[in-house]
DNA sequence: TGGCTATTTGGCAAATTAACCAAGGAGCTT
DNA sequence: AAGCTCCTTGGTTAATTTGCCAAATAGCCA
């Protein structure tokens, strides 16, 4: 059993959870470029139509995505622009082989 | 069967993977303070000794932990002095109701 | 060496997550 | 209204992850 969590940490936890996956990763990269459709997105993925869209709908209760329907068309896009900058720290990690740092330098 | 992933993609994934877990980042933002070491962790999150052993193992491989043993003891600290400007953006994400935003304002 | 402490590893059962198919809206357009 | 397109939801099975116990390893200290 999960000990209680903040709502604070329970919330980070959901935005990382739903970014911790391929095609949802994939997802949000694509999306900082222009907002787009489901059926572009799946396109893009390549899964299964319902697979994209539990994909998506998952993103946006973690706060991540924000959806709009026009016509037919259900576009997606980020709920926020900080992605460049999230990403950006996430490369920094771990970007030298573990084994030759000793200690904490300026790192990133 | 997934589909394959760029290297770059696949490591991201890891490093999200590996925060996307509340004693994970619990650990993780314990040792933004100081570097610890596993016994002082296992009191922190609370769970089996072999568990929080695991975790760690985790974070490591994914390359955000480094660990170093000294004397009895293994300390563990971050390879990346990043994680206040990272968690800086995940708090980010979402802080604003959904609802309420219908544009790309300047969010973060 | 033997014993003690700190940590890791192996193995397994429970819980969670993922992906597909099929069926169900929702909103054009005629 | 009928039919079509786009997307979401329900339900099921497979895969992955989690967490504990027990056993193994590593390093200190008598």
């Amino acid at each position: 059993m999960p000990k209680p969590l903040s709502s604070a940490a329970s919330k980070r936890v959901a935005v990382l959870k739903a970014l911790a996956h391929p095609s949802r990763l994939l997802i949000t990269e694509a999306l900082m470029t222009r907002e787009l459709c489901v059926c572009d997105l799946r396109e893009l993925v390549g899964d299964d139509l319902s697979t994209v869209s539990k994909h998506l709908s998952l993103l946006r209760s973690a706060g991540v995505l924000l959806s709009e329907k026009r016509g037919l068309n259900v576009y997606y896009r980020l709920s926020c622009d900080c992605f460049g900058e999230f990403l950006k720290c996430v490369d920094q990690v771990g970007a030298e082989p573990k084994a030759t740092r000793t200690l904490f330098p300026n790192c990133c």
